[in-house]
DNA sequence: TGCTTTTTGGGACATTTGTCCAGTAAAATA
DNA sequence: TATTTTACTGGACAAATGTCCCAAAAAGCA
């Protein structure tokens, strides 16, 4: 049986194409799987692939001045991760990315991402939507660290992903959450 | 002498346009000025504009669950400004928008955008080259959450733009770097 | 200019949150 | 499975930050 493309259906999906103009991402798509604590993508490298989590978790973390990982965002099945603030700035990344259990791929990368573009107006506009999407999210979140509290924002968490906390260790979400382990452990009893 | 449109000079410096692309600026751009204090846009209307600063300061803000308005972001001048959520969702936006001076506009609205973007490839790249812009600037503030105190916060604030500290009401800055106004206070008195 | 309103600075105290730590539980590894 | 390592919980205390408040300063307005 052929491969499926489990990122197609995405672009399918916000996006009019053709077969033809999908059909490009068939000698562009690669893939890879990552063992549970591997590394994607390492601090102070240039981001030149977005991926695809077709099964799996990953998370991006960076580091602060002590030293301290802080997880900056988590990526769930069927959605897209990359550094991308070095991704487009074609910097070097502030975060590693990191499976946080074994973890499936597929892998678009800068050059496969150029060609698309290129190759006509619907994929610069698709690249424009998917760009949008991610500020809007990213925007929630930052609207979710000035209105809300650690503790609001892991309630938030756990009805929108109560499912995936438990794959996660403590400490993870707790830097996530933008509060000490401690204390995401007294906002845990707070809440049962 | 005619008017000189401060917005095109941006486009230009981010895309190889020719001048006849340019020039369909001309008749998409209109103009406004606002009155210090007056909004722009007010929270639970669609954003349907995406405005360039010529002179003057906005900031967008919404509203915390006790009725207090929290300041969401500044605008200075040469910088664009919209509730961009609202613009890319079409949903109701979170946010008012505000002149905190008297300010100059120049206004591109979502029906000329729609025009540019279908009139072809380097209007549709422009788009996406500034959302990712706007998504790089505000990964930047997330990261400044999660990495820095609001004391830190502030000293990078002042280091960038110490000369517009001085314009923006203390009040408006604490809710902006996350902290009460008291601890602001508190702050600055320990900066100097 | 003089009056009124808003903004700022800071004291006193309360609350939240962090740090340090140790005992226990859970997970990884041989 | 046994052993080692890592993660979680929660006590005690410390530090950071918020709330409430009032007097001084600044800004807006008649």
């Amino acid at each position: 049986m052929a491969n499926i493309f489990y990122m197609k259906s995405i672009f399918q999906s916000i996006q009019n194409f053709s077969n033809e103009e999908l059909d490009l991402l068939d000698d562009l798509i690669t893939f890879r799987m990552l063992k549970k604590g591997e590394l994607l993508l390492t601090e102070s490298q240039v981001c030149n692939e977005i991926v695809f989590i077709k099964k799996g978790i990953l998370r991006s973390f960076f580091l602060n001045h002590k030293g301290g990982e802080i997880t900056n965002c988590f990526a769930f099945e069927n959605e897209f991760m990359a550094s991308f603030a070095s991704f487009i700035t074609q910097e070097k990344a502030e975060e590693s990315v990191q499976a946080l259990v074994d973890t499936e791929l597929e892998i678009l990368d800068r050059k496969a991402l150029e060609k698309l573009y290129q190759s006509g107006f619907n994929w610069q506009e698709t690249g424009r939507k998917l760009t949008e999407l991610e500020f809007v999210n990213l925007h929630k979140r930052m609207v979710s660290f000035q209105k809300l509290s650690g503790a609001e924002r892991y309630q938030e968490l756990y009805k929108n992903h109560q499912n995936y906390l438990q794959l996660i260790p403590l400490q993870y979400l707790a830097s996530y959450l933008g509060v000490s382990p401690r204390h995401l452990s007294r906002i845990r009893k707070a809440v049962l």
